[in-house]
DNA sequence: ATGGCTATTATGTATATACATATTGAAACG
DNA sequence: CGTTTCAATATGTATATACATAATAGCCAT
């Protein structure tokens, strides 16, 4: 069976877009794990019965997006999810815990594995239905609650997800190993805490509250949303910047 | 004088690339400001004595970076910066305000130059004494009050700011008008209001707010320290991110 | 005037082709 | 046996060409 006959989800249209976008379901489902050798451009021309530069368009903006490395000679391969650069650039509260110099841990709340909700997709900026798995957790401080975690996994976009139970590793890690992200959008806000925040959190209802979303995809994939929800006395986001350029 | 002769800076030798970095260079110099309408792909081509192709690609990915906007029948048009939006977003409170459709208007509330206290001196990270400029605004939105503003500025490093009086120019686009930045943190967090937040925002006092505050710098001199503080339901951040690696 | 048709224009996508370049495996040589 | 050389291969870049598509300007007829 070609790709032509699974082809692609959404995506402009246009034949390269559709070629990127179905090599990049392959990547992000795990079907073609890191290190996995993809096809060569003139193997993707016979698929696809195109020219291989319309192959080239396609696999030229997946080696830019990070997820494929290409090498002459050799042909295109899956990159291992993204550096520690970028690690650091996506907070990590076990590492803000522990430069507060406290003991960190975790606890799974729950989890629900379902089909899309509208809010889900909403949040998610998905287009179509499919399966999600819906977490929330409390990250500890010592023995205070420290940040309260609401988070949507794509299964579409992270199969593999689906197994895990997160009991004992936090899914913003387990993420980060897995999945190469590309894009990431953060909105940033105060609440008055609610009663379900106030109890998780063990402050009082109405207490203001840092909350901080964040949106991540991959290769125009949404992969999750995450809310995460600090009382007011026990954090200060710092972010750093220079002038970018390019 | 063709632009092959002026061409372009560092980039990968390939002549798409570096027409990719004249253009931008252009843009990200303030030469071309945002609604200037690119040459032709014609006129590149010609320009460049190259194919269209090879101009395409280039103007391709300058659309795709978010640069440059293409238009059929039209031609291509710089777009307004993005890379600077989240800093932009986050601190040009006029555009903010004017994008949610509102009226915006500003109001200086305090102003006073002195030689710097030691608290001064710690927002600002200064070592020694000097004179600074303090100023308390107030931003709005429509009727409502939106932000309020505290700042001091350092007027060892700008010191044609205390002859401004700020009554008519808030003192953000003022300095960005000024001086360069090359380096900012911010700190975030939430905080309750208290009377005097809660009086000049015209919220409850102990209401949830967002606090934003900045520091920056200008080739190592300290500059400007600023705190915003949004109530709550007025306002969340948003900052978009690409993962910088290459 | 006003609505609709058509020609023009710039971009969007795709093809076939060509040559450059980096890398690898194997053959040729000392 | 080790080294050099060479040919094969996959990607990188560029060209000339073609047709599609969207937006506009101008024209025409009502």
């Amino acid at each position: 069976m070609s790709l032509i006959e699974t082809a692609a989800a959404e995506s402009g249209g246009s034949l390269h877009q559709r070629i990127l976008s179905d090599i990049s379901e392959k990547i992000l489902s795990g079907a073609w794990a890191p290190g996995h050798r993809i096809p060569f451009e003139h193997e993707l021309t016979a698929e696809y019965n195109c020219s291989r530069m319309t192959v080239n368009k396609a696999l030229s903006q997946l080696a830019k997006a990070g997820l494929i490395e290409r090498r002459r000679r050799s042909g295109s391969f899956v990159r291992r999810p993204q550096s520690q650069a970028a690690v650091l650039e996506i907070h990590d509260i076990r590492i803000e815990v522990e430069a507060l110099g406290l003991l960190y841990r975790y606890e799974r709340l729950a989890r629900l594995k379902r089909r899309s909700s509208a809010e889900d997709r909403a949040l998610l900026e998905l287009t179509a239905a499919g399966p999600v798995l819906a977490l929330e957790c409390l990250h500890f401080a010592g023995q205070r609650p420290f940040a309260h975690e609401q988070r949507l996994i794509n299964l579409t976009a992270v199969a593999e997800a689906g197994e895990e139970e997160f009991l004992e590793i936090a899914p913003g890690p387990w993420l980060i190993g897995r999945v190469p992200w590309s894009e990431a959008e953060h909105r940033i806000r105060a609440i008055a805490a609610d009663q379900h925040i106030a109890d998780a959190l063990d402050i009082e209802p109405g207490a203001p509250c840092l909350v901080v979303e964040r949106r991540t995809w991959s290769a125009e994939h949404p992969v999750t949303h995450v809310r995460f929800t600090y009382a007011a006395e026990s954090h200060t986001l710092v972010a750093r910047f220079k002038p970018s350029q390019g």
